[in-house]
DNA sequence: CGACCGATCGTCT
DNA sequence: GACGATCGGTCGA
């Protein structure tokens, strides 16, 4: 297993690095427990440009200032009060572009995945979707602005590469409010995982 | 199965 | 004062 390094995150085709990051290895090591799972869904966002951003026309706020920092980055921010969504930030330094992380497959810290989120049983809800999985992981806004290559949080090659068609795009999940930006097809998952969100 | 709804709070208007 | 890049429960068919 090889740490992504930033030549990987500041490349400046976000949806290339979208679909590359499936099938990736996501490692978290906080508070003494490590847990790691493999990206199965993401959701590219193209920055100034795409109306479903947080970065869209340039917006720059306390919360968002990561995604303006160079590739390499964690921005994770709190959604409907109660969820924290876990973003990959791309490109280079002052280009506002990020990818959500949005299910994962579990692969070792099970046990761990299971305290935080107080679930009994290991069904595929554990990492299903981003507000799970960022639970499940014991990502919080806390690590927001944590750098992907540290110790805490990074990202592997582990040299799985999922064939061509078993990779899928589609517009993405609860972004109506984006007008025709909503219609992009910037969601790429695996299609035969069980992990993966929302519809087919 | 699908539709609906409440939780809960930081951010922006 | 309104509104989310969500989730899990409930209700009805």
């Amino acid at each position: 297993m090889t740490k992504l390094s930033n030549k990987f995150y500041q490349r400046e085709d976000v949806l290339l690095v979208a679909q590359e990051l499936l099938g990736k290895v996501l490692v978290t090591k906080l508070a003494g427990n490590e847990t790691a799972g493999r990206i199965v869904e993401t959701e590219a966002y193209a920055g100034m440009e795409d109306k479903a951003s947080h970065s869209y026309g340039g917006r720059r706020t306390k919360r968002n200032e990561v995604m303006y920092a160079e590739g390499g980055h964690a921005y994770i921010y709190l959604c409907y009060g109660i969820h924290h969504l876990f973003n990959v930030v791309t490109n280079k330094n002052d280009i506002p572009q990020a990818i959500l992380i949005r299910a994962l497959e579990p692969m070792w810290g099970i046990k761990h995945m299971m305290k935080r989120t107080g679930k009994a049983k290991t069904d595929e809800t554990i990492t299903k979707g981003p507000g799970n999985l960022s639970k499940a992981m014991g990502l919080s806004v806390a690590h927001s602005g944590f750098k992907l290559m540290g110790k805490y949080i990074f990202i592997a090659d582990d040299g799985l590469v999922y064939p061509s068609q078993q990779i899928v795009s589609s517009p993405r999940i609860g972004v109506d409010y984006a007008g025709k930006d909503a219609q992009l097809p910037y969601r790429f998952f695996v299609k035969e995982s069980r992990y993966v969100s929302g519809g087919k």
